[in-house]
DNA sequence: AGCACGCCGACT
DNA sequence: GTCGGCGTGCTC
C-alpha cells in the first residue's frame, strides 16, 4: 500500500511535486526527499492520488509546521510571489507536535505615567495601531506593560526590532524586568543558541520572543500580541526573495492569529499612519532641551562645525556625527577627462577607501588599486567627491589630535562584539566623537551627547525616491533624537533645505500632514507600487523578457497603470544587465491579479518596493 | 577525436 | 536554485 504527498521543496523555487510513503504521514511535516541526485527537505502539503508518472519515497522527519504557519506561508508566496517551498523556508517548525506548557505569567515593577497608560488602553482597543511617540517618550514601557498584560492572559508577545545589531541592548533592557522569560531570537545564533532558544519557547518559560523579521517565523503557541518597534525602518522589507515586509507581515499574522498589532515610531510611514488608528505620545521624559542650527553649506566640515566640535572636546562632552556615506569618498573622478571609475562588474562610482589603498564597489564588493592617472587621459588630476565617515574622522583625528574619535558604520562594526565593545565605550565616554552612517541613527542608546552634526542631508532628499522627503526627515528626526538625552543639546544639520526641514524636524505630524498631499494620487500610501525586475548577464535577453511581460500587461490598462519601463537606474549590477518595468494602481489586488496573468521567466516581482535603482 | 565551457531545460 | 545534457569550439 503506498500513499502519495504533495511536497513544497523548501527554499526551492520549483512548484509542488509528488513523492510516495509506505505509511502515512501528517499535513505539515517536515520531510527529507531525493531530488536529481541529492536529498533535500520539503513540506507536505497534502496526500493526492496516485500520479501517472513513478514517484520517489519521501522519509518523514520529526518536525512539524503549524496550519497557521502554512497559512501565513501562503500568503507570502502569493502576495510577494515566490514558491510556497521558499516561503516556508522561512519558518522554523515544531519539534513536536504536542507537549505545549503553560505560558507565565510576567510581574514588573514597570509603572506608567498616566499619558502611557492612556497609549496603552487605546492600542488594547484595537486590532491593528500606531503608537506614534517621540524618541525618549517611553514607548518601550508601554510595550512591557503590554507583554505583560498579555501574560496575564496567559498569551505570549513577538516583539519585532528592524536590526540584529539592535537586540543586544534590547535584551538587556528587557531582561532586567523579565529575566529568562525573554528569548532573543535571530539569525546569528549559533546552532547550540538556536536549540536552547526553541526549547524556552517550548517549555513555556519564554513569554516575550523578541527579535528581527526572523523572529514572525517561530512556533510560537498562545500568542497574544505583536509589537513591531521602530515600524519606518527600511530595514523590515527583505532584499532578496521573498521580498517580504516584515512589519506588513506581521499585520497578517495578526489577523491570521486573531491577535492585536502594535506598530511603533517617533517617525511613522505616512504608510502606517493613514492606515491605522494611532495614539499620539508627545514630549520626552528628559528634562533636558534640544536646539536645532541650519547651515546653508555644500557638504563638508566647516569652521562652525569644527568651532562646535571644538568646544565640546574641550568640555570634555560628547557628539555624534552623521555623514551617510561610507568610505573616504563616494566617488573618484579625473578632473582633466572628466572619466569616472566605474566597477567592472556594476554601473556604480567606486568608493575610496584610503586604509586599504584601493577603490571599492560597495554593490558587488569589487576592488580595484587606487589609480595613480587616469586610464582614459593619463591626467593626473584626480578629484574626489561626496565625503565619507572614514574621511571625516581622519580629518577630525587630525584636526583634534588630543580627542578620541571613532568611526561606526558597516565597514568598521562588522560584529556584534564590535558594536557592543564600541556602543560601551562611548558610553563610558572613552570617545569624544562617533561619526557614523544609519547605524548612528537606529535606536542604540547614547545617554550624553549634547551635540549632533548632521552632514548630507541634502543628499538624501535629493534621491529619486518617492519616500526620499520621508526618509531624510526622519533620519534627521532620528539622529536627533540620539542626543540630549541627558544635558542641554544642539542639532547643526548641514542643507539648503533649512525651509523643508526647518518646519518638519520638531513636527512630525505637521510632515505627515503635508507629506500626504504630496502623494495624494500618485503614490503609495494612496496607490500600491509594484516593481518588476529582469536581471541577466545577457542584457538581450533581460529585456527581451521585460518587452514580453510589457506587452501582456497591456492587456489590465483598465487596473493597472505602466508607470514606466526600460534600463534600471543602475543598468548592471555583478554583471547582470538590469532591466525593470513600474507598476501602480489602486489596489494591490489588481496589481496580483495582473502580474500573476503576464508573468514571464526572469520576472522577479518586487510587491510595495522601497528600493528604486 | 577529446575535452572545456557555457547555455538551457528539467527537476516528482 | 542547481544539476546534468549537449552543442560549440579549441587543442592534441
Amino acid at each position: 500500500m503506498s500513499y502519495y504527498y504533495e511536497i513544497a521543496l523548501l527554499g526551492s523555487p520549483l512548484g509542488v511535486l509528488t513523492y510516495s510513503a509506505t505509511t502515512q504521514v501528517e499535513v505539515g511535516a517536515k520531510v527529507e526527499v531525493p531530488l536529481r541526485s541529492k536529498t533535500v527537505e520539503g513540506v507536505v502539503l497534502g496526500g493526492c492520488d496516485k500520479p501517472h508518472f513513478a514517484t520517489q519515497p519521501l522519509v518523514p522527519l520529526p518536525f512539524f509546521y503549524s496550519k497557521k504557519q502554512l497559512e501565513l506561508a501562503r500568503f507570502i508566496a502569493s502576495y510577494y510571489f515566490c514558491s510556497l517551498g521558499e516561503a516556508l523556508a522561512l519558518f522554523v517548525p515544531f519539534a513536536h507536535d504536542i507537549d505545549v506548557k503553560d505560558v507565565q505569567e510576567l510581574h514588573s515593577d514597570i509603572t506608567l505615567t498616566k499619558e502611557q497608560n492612556k497609549a496603552m488602553e487605546f492600542l488594547q482597543q484595537q486590532e491593528v495601531s500606531l503608537l506614534f511617540g517621540d524618541t525618549g517618550s517611553g514607548k518601550t514601557e508601554i510595550y512591557m506593560k503590554l507583554f505583560e498584560k498579555a501574560s496575564a492572559q496567559k498569551k505570549r508577545s513577538i516583539f519585532l526590532m528592524p536590526e540584529i545589531s539592535l537586540t543586544p541592548q534590547m535584551e538587556k533592557r528587557l531582561k532586567e524586568h523579565f529575566g529568562s522569560s525573554v528569548v532573543m531570537w535571530h539569525s546569528k545564533l549559533t546552532k547550540k543558541q538556536k536549540v536552547s532558544a526553541l526549547e524556552t519557547i517550548r517549555s513555556g518559560e519564554a513569554t516575550i520572543i523578541a527579535g528581527p523579521r526572523s523572529a514572525l517565523f517561530l512556533p510560537i503557541d498562545n500568542l497574544g500580541l505583536v509589537v513591531v518597534d521602530e515600524e519606518h525602518d527600511d530595514s523590515y522589507k527583505a532584499s532578496s526573495r521573498p521580498r517580504y515586509n516584515a512589519r506588513d507581515v506581521a499585520v497578517y499574522l495578526g489577523k491570521v492569529q486573531n491577535v492585536p498589532v502594535v506598530l511603533g515610531s517617533a517617525t511613522p510611514t505616512l504608510a502606517t499612519y493613514e492606515k491605522y488608528p494611532s495614539f499620539r505620545l508627545k514630549g520626552r521624559h528628559f528634562k533636558s532641551s534640544r536646539s536645532f542650527l541650519f547651515e546653508h553649506s555644500l557638504e563638508q566640515l566647516t569652521p562652525l562645525i569644527l568651532d562646535k566640535l571644538a568646544n565640546r572636546v574641550e568640555k570634555k562632552e560628547q557628539s555624534i556625527v552623521f555623514v551617510p556615506t561610507r568610505a573616504n569618498f563616494k566617488y573618484l573622478q579625473c578632473a582633466d577627462c572628466g572619466e569616472g571609475f566605474e566597477c567592472a562588474f556594476c554601473n556604480v562610482g567606486m568608493s575610496l577607501h584610503i586604509k586599504l589603498n584601493a577603490l571599492k564597489c560597495h554593490y558587488c564588493g569589487f576592488i580595484q588599486a587606487v589609480p595613480n592617472v587616469c586610464p582614459k587621459c593619463g591626467g593626473e588630476n584626480l578629484r574626489t567627491s561626496r565625503l565619507g565617515t572614514a574621511e571625516v574622522v581622519s580629518e577630525l583625528r587630525r584636526i583634534f589630535a588630543q580627542a578620541i574619535i571613532e568611526q561606526f558604520d558597516r565597514d568598521t562594526v562588522t560584529t556584534n562584539a564590535k558594536l557592543k565593545k564600541l556602543l560601551k565605550r562611548f558610553n563610558d565616554k572613552e570617545i569624544d566623537i562617533l561619526v557614523g552612517t544609519q547605524m548612528l541613527s537606529k535606536g542604540h542608546d547614547y545617554h550624553d551627547v549634547t551635540l549632533a552634526v548632521v552632514l548630507g542631508m541634502d543628499n538624501m532628499l535629493g534621491l529619486p525616491d518617492y519616500r526620499a522627503r520621508e526618509k531624510a526627515l526622519s533620519t534627521l528626526v532620528q539622529i536627533a533624537g540620539r542626543s540630549g538625552r541627558k544635558k542641554d543639546a544642539e542639532v547643526v544639520v548641514q542643507t539648503f533645505n533649512e525651509e523643508f526641514f526647518g518646519s518638519f524636524v520638531e513636527d512630525y505630524d505637521a510632515f505627515l500632514e503635508d507629506e500626504r498631499f504630496y502623494r495624494e494620487g500618485l503614490y503609495p500610501p494612496f496607490r500600491r507600487l509594484a516593481r518588476i525586475l529582469f536581471a541577466h548577464k545577457n542584457a538581450l535577453k533581460a529585456k527581451e523578457q521585460m518587452e514580453k511581460m510589457y506587452q501582456n500587461l497591456l492587456g489590465f490598462s483598465q487596473t493597472v497603470e505602466i508607470v514606466g519601463k526600460g534600463e534600471c537606474s543602475i543598468a548592471k549590477v555583478a554583471g547582470k544587465y538590469r532591466f525593470e518595468i513600474l507598476l501602480r494602481s489602486k489596489k494591490a489586488t489588481d496589481l496580483l491579479k495582473a502580474i500573476r496573468a503576464s508573468r514571464v521567466e526572469l520576472a522577479e516581482v518586487d510587491m510595495d518596493p522601497l528600493e528604486f535603482s
